[in-house]
DNA sequence: ACACTAAGGTGTACGGCGTACACCTGTCAA
DNA sequence: TTGACAGGTGTACGCCGTACACCTTAGTGT
C-alpha cells in the first residue's frame, strides 16, 4: 500500500536522467546559469543527491556533451566520401546550433568520451572507406575537426587514451592492453594516429606538428580563396566550385 | 618629505597596469585560476580596489583580450595580400599560442572592442587593398575569422555598433552619429557589413545568412580535400598546392 | 516475515567567488 | 588652508562546488 503511494512519488534519480536535465537547463536558461543547486532543484532534489550520480560538475559537463554527441546523425551509406562528410558535417551543425552552449563546452573539454571518440572514429571512417589516404585523412581530420568543432583539436596532441597517471606510475603491459582495447573499440582512429608517429618511439604519443597542421588549413583556405578570386567568383551565383 | 616616503610606496594602479598584471597572472596559472581577489593580491591591493579601474570581471577579460590583440604584428605592405594575410594570422597564431587562456576567453567574448574592430578593419582591409572582391571578402573574413578566431564569428550577427539599449531607446539620429564616427574608424568593416545588407532594411544589421557562410567554408575546405586526393598528395613531399 | 545491505537521498558546513555599499585617505587646485 | 574628488579599504551578502556524516528506501537471502 505504502507502495502504491510511491507511485505517485518522484521518479528515482539516474545519471541518465541527470545528464538529460542538465542539457535541457543549459538549452533554457544557458551554461552560465547551470549550477549544481539549480539543477538539483530541477529534479526536486538536493544538490548533493546529483553528486550520487556524476562525480563532479566537470564529469556533468562530459556526460552533457555525451548526449548530444548523441544527436548527430549516423553516418550515411551508399554515396561518395564527400557527400556523406558533409551531410555528417551539416548534421553536426544542426546539433550544436540547437544546443547553443556546446561550442563553448566543448572548447573546455578535455576528456575523451566514449561517444566522442566513437563519433571520431566514425568520422574518419567515412574518408577511409572512400579510398583517401590516411596520411591525407590525418591532415583532413585537423582541418575540419579543430576548425568545426574544437573537441578534435586535442585529439593528437594529448594521448588519445586516457593516461592522468604519470607514465611512470603505468604498469607495464598495460599500454599494450590499451592499445588492443583501442584496436577494437576505435580502429580508425588507431589507424590515423599510429600513421602519424611511425618513426617515434611512443605508440599513440604526444605530438603531432601542430605549426604543420595550422599552415596546411590555412594555405588550404588561401588557395581556395585565391581560386575564387581568380574566377571572378561572386555569391550570387554559386557556392564555391560552381561559380 | 612624507612624499619622498611615497617613492618606496607600491606603484599606483591604472586600468593598464590592472590589465597587463591580469595577461600575466592567466599566463602563469591559467584562466581558471585568475580570480578578481587573486588578482589584487598579485597587485598587493584589497580586491575591491580593481573596481575602480574595470567595471567588472567581464570588461577585464574584454580588456585582456584588447592587451594581446594589440600583440599582433602589423600588416606587412608591399606584398601580395595572400602573403600578407599568411602572415598576420601566423602572428595571431603565435599569439594565441603564447597565452593559452586566449582562445577560450575569445570565445566567450560578445562585445566589440576598439582593439578588436581595429584589428579586423585592417585585416579586411588586406584583401581588399588586393583587389579581392568586397562580395568574396565578406565570406573569407567569415571563413577565416569564425575558424581561426572565433570572435570574428558574431560581427555581421550581432549590431557591429555595440547597442545594448533595446531600439526603442536610441533617441533618432543617433543612427546616423554612429554610422558616420564608424565610417572613419573602421572603413572597411563598414564597407563589408554594408555590402552584405545592401537589400535590407537596417544599416548595420542582424543578419548574413549564416548556413550559406558555413557551408561556404566547409565547400572550400571539401574541395580542397578532394583536390589533394586526386593528385595523391602527400604530407611528406610538400604543403597543400605544391603536390 | 524479517533482518541485512547497499544504493540513493538529505542536512550541514566550509572555503571560494564576484561585487554592492559605506567609508577612509592622499593629492592637488583654488 | 581648504575642499573636492579619485583611489584604496573593510565589511557583508548571496551565490557557487562539494566534503562528510547521516538517514531512508528498495531489494535480497533466509
Amino acid at each position: 500500500m505504502a507502495q502504491q503511494i510511491a507511485v505517485e512519488r518522484r521518479m528515482r534519480l539516474s545519471r541518465d536522467r541527470v545528464l538529460r536535465a542538465a542539457v535541457s537547463l543549459a538549452d533554457e536558461v544557458g551554461i552560465g546559469q547551470l549550477s549544481m543547486r539549480r539543477l538539483a532543484q530541477e529534479l526536486d532534489v538536493v544538490p548533493m543527491a546529483l553528486y550520487k550520480h556524476v562525480a563532479n560538475k566537470e564529469e556533468l559537463l562530459d556526460g552533457m556533451v555525451e548526449v548530444i554527441v548523441g544527436e548527430i546523425d549516423p553516418a550515411a551509406g551508399g554515396t561518395d566520401w564527400k557527400s556523406a562528410v558533409r551531410l555528417r558535417v551539416l548534421s553536426a551543425r544542426r546539433v550544436l546550433q540547437h544546443h547553443k552552449w556546446a561550442r563553448q563546452v566543448l572548447e573546455t573539454r578535455t576528456k575523451q568520451t566514449p561517444a566522442v571518440l566513437e563519433y571520431m572514429d566514425s568520422f574518419i571512417g567515412m574518408f577511409l572507406a572512400g579510398g583517401v589516404s590516411v596520411d591525407l585523412t590525418h591532415h583532413v581530420m585537423h582541418a575540419i575537426g579543430s576548425r568545426m568543432w574544437g573537441f578534435t583539436q586535442e585529439l593528437f596532441d594529448s594521448p588519445a587514451i586516457p593516461d592522468g597517471e604519470a607514465q611512470a606510475e603505468v604498469p607495464p603491459g598495460v599500454q599494450a592492453v590499451r592499445f588492443q582495447q583501442m584496436s577494437v573499440l576505435y580502429p580508425n582512429i588507431l589507424q590515423i594516429a599510429t600513421a602519424a608517429r611511425h618513426d617515434d618511439d611512443s605508440v599513440v604519443g604526444h605530438g603531432c606538428d601542430d605549426q604543420f597542421e595550422f599552415e596546411f588549413t590555412l594555405d588550404l583556405l588561401l588557395d581556395g580563396f585565391e581560386r575564387l578570386h581568380s574566377q571572378a567568383w561572386t555569391s550570387k551565383h554559386a557556392g564555391p566550385e560552381r561559380g
